[in-house]
DNA sequence: TCGTGAAAGTTGTCATACAGATTTGAGCTG
DNA sequence: CAGCTCAAATCTGTATGACAACTTTCACGA
C-alpha cells in the first residue's frame, strides 16, 4: 500500500536510507548524482535536493561541491549532534535523568581508563589539572578545561561509543553546574577530585577509579538538589 | 571574525541551532517564515529553505505546510535514529564497544526496574516470558518478544534516556545474535535468563537483578566472542 | 454570538540559469 | 610509453520567478 506522502522527499529519504542501512550503499561510495535521482525517482532537483539535505542532517551523508554526495563514514558526529540536540531540549523535563545517565557511563569509563589508559592520556590529564590550578576562578577557562578532562577520560576507555555520547552530555551539564556557582572553594574542590581520579587511574586502580569518579559526580548532583533543579 | 563559508547555509543551520539549543527558541514555537529568514540573513529562499531541511533531518525542527516550521519537541525519536544509523555504520568496526555499552546500561536498567517498575511493566514482563515460552523455535517471533522484554526494563527503570538510547542499539544487537543461532538449547537458555531477571525485579533486589541481567548479556557477547565477530 | 468564506500568509514543487568546484580525458611533451 | 597540461564535461551551490496546496486570519453577515 502506497501512504499518501505530504512531501514528495519523504518516500525518496525513505528508500536512500534504507540502501545504506541495510548495506547495498557502502561508507564512501558516491551517490548517483542528483540529475540520475531526478530520472530514478522522476522528481524535480528540487525534491532531490531536499533529500540529501536532510540525510545530510541526520549524518548519513557527506557532500563535496562539483564532485558528489557520499554515503558518510561511521561517524560519532551525527549521534553526538542527536544527543546533544535532546539533551538540551529535555533539560528541564528531565535533568536528572541525564546527570544519572552521565554517572553512569562516566563511571565506568574511569574503570575501564585505569586499565586501558595510555600514557598519552595520562600526559594530557595531568596537564588538563595542572592547567585547571591555573586558571582557578576564571569561570570560561575552568569549565572549558573541566570538560577537556571528562573526554579525555572518556577517551582513554577505549570504548568509543563513550567518548561519543558523553561529547554529547557533558558541555550542558558542566555549563549548567558552574552558571550556578561560583564559591572559591568550589574550584578547589573540583581539582581535589579531579586530582584523586587521575591517580587511580595512573595508578591503575579500576575499582578506586570508579569510585572517586562516582564521588565526584554523585557530589555535582547534589548540587543540582540543593539548587531545587 | 567570518569564516569562508562552503555554504551558505551552514552559518545559518549554525545560528539556528545556537538559538533553539540555548533556549532562546522554545519547543513548539514557530520560526519565522522562509521569506523574512531571506531577509534576516539576506539569502535568498532557496539556501534558507536547504538550512530548514537539514535542521528537520537533526530532529530540531517539524514543519507544516502552509503554517509553518516549529521548534520540536524533545523527541527521542532523533536521538535514536542517529543511534541506530551508528549503530548500522559500526557494526563491522566496533561492535564489542556497542555491546559493551549495551550490557552497562541495560545492567543499570534491570538495578532501577527492581526499585521502580510499577505493576503494569511486571506485568507486561511476565505476559513476554510466556509468549518466548510459546514461540519457542520461531526466530523472528521470538526475537521480536526478546527485544519487547529488554525495552520494557527499560522504560522500567524510569529513566527515559535509557529506554530512548537502548532502542537503537537493542534490535541490532538481537537481530545479529539470533541469525547467527538457533540451537534448540540456547532458546531454552534465554527463557531462563529471562525469568531470572524477572524473579529478581518483581522480588524488588536490585542487585540480584542487575547480576541476573549481566549474566544473560554476558553470555550473549560470549556466543559473539566465539563466533569471532 | 457564531459560523462562513474570502483574502492573506506560508510551505511544497517545478523550471531555468549560471557560478564555482571537481573529475575526466585527449593531446602534447619528454 | 609515461607523465603532464589544460580544456571540456560533470556536478553541486545559489538565485529567481512562478504557481499549487494548505493554514490562518478576520471582516462580514445570519
Amino acid at each position: 500500500m502506497v501512504w499518501a506522502m505530504s512531501q514528495r522527499s519523504a518516500g525518496i529519504i525513505e528508500e536512500i536510507e534504507a540502501e545504506i542501512l541495510n548495506g547495498k550503499l557502502q561508507p564512501g561510495e558516491r551517490l548517483p548524482s542528483e540529475e540520475k535521482l531526478c530520472e530514478r525517482f522522476n522528481a524535480s532537483r528540487t525534491v532531490i535536493r531536499e533529500a540529501i539535505q536532510q540525510l545530510r542532517g541526520r549524518g548519513l551523508l557527506r557532500t563535496t561541491k562539483g564532485s558528489g554526495s557520499y554515503i558518510a563514514d561511521p561517524s560519532l558526529d551525527s549521534l553526538t549532534t542527536a544527543m546533544e540536540a535532546y539533551a538540551s531540549l529535555v533539560v528541564e523535563a528531565g535533568f536528572m535523568e541525564l546527570i544519572d545517565f552521565r554517572i553512569l557511563i562516566e563511571t565506568e569509563c574511569a574503570r575501564l581508563a585505569a586499565v586501558h589508559a595510555g600514557e598519552s592520556v595520562l600526559k594530557e590529564l595531568r596537564q588538563i589539572v595542572a592547567t585547571m590550578e591555573k586558571v582557578q576562578g576564571v569561570r570560561a577557562k575552568f569549565s572549558k578545561a573541566d570538560i577537556a578532562f571528562h573526554l579525555a577520560i572518556a577517551r582513554g576507555s577505549g570504548n568509543r561509543i563513550y567518548a561519543g555520547v558523553l561529547g554529547a552530555v557533558e558541555r550542558r551539564c558542566i555549563d549548567y553546574a558552574q552558571t550556578n556557582r561560583g564559591d572559591d572553594d568550589w574550584y578547589s574542590g573540583v581539582i581535589d577530585s579531579h586530582r584523586d581520579i587521575l591517580d587511580a587511574i595512573s595508578a591503575g586502580l579500576p575499582d578506586r577509579a570508579a569510585d572517586a569518579m562516582r564521588r565526584h559526580l554523585l557530589s555535582s548532583k547534589r548540587h543540582f538538589v540543593d539548587l531545587g533543579v
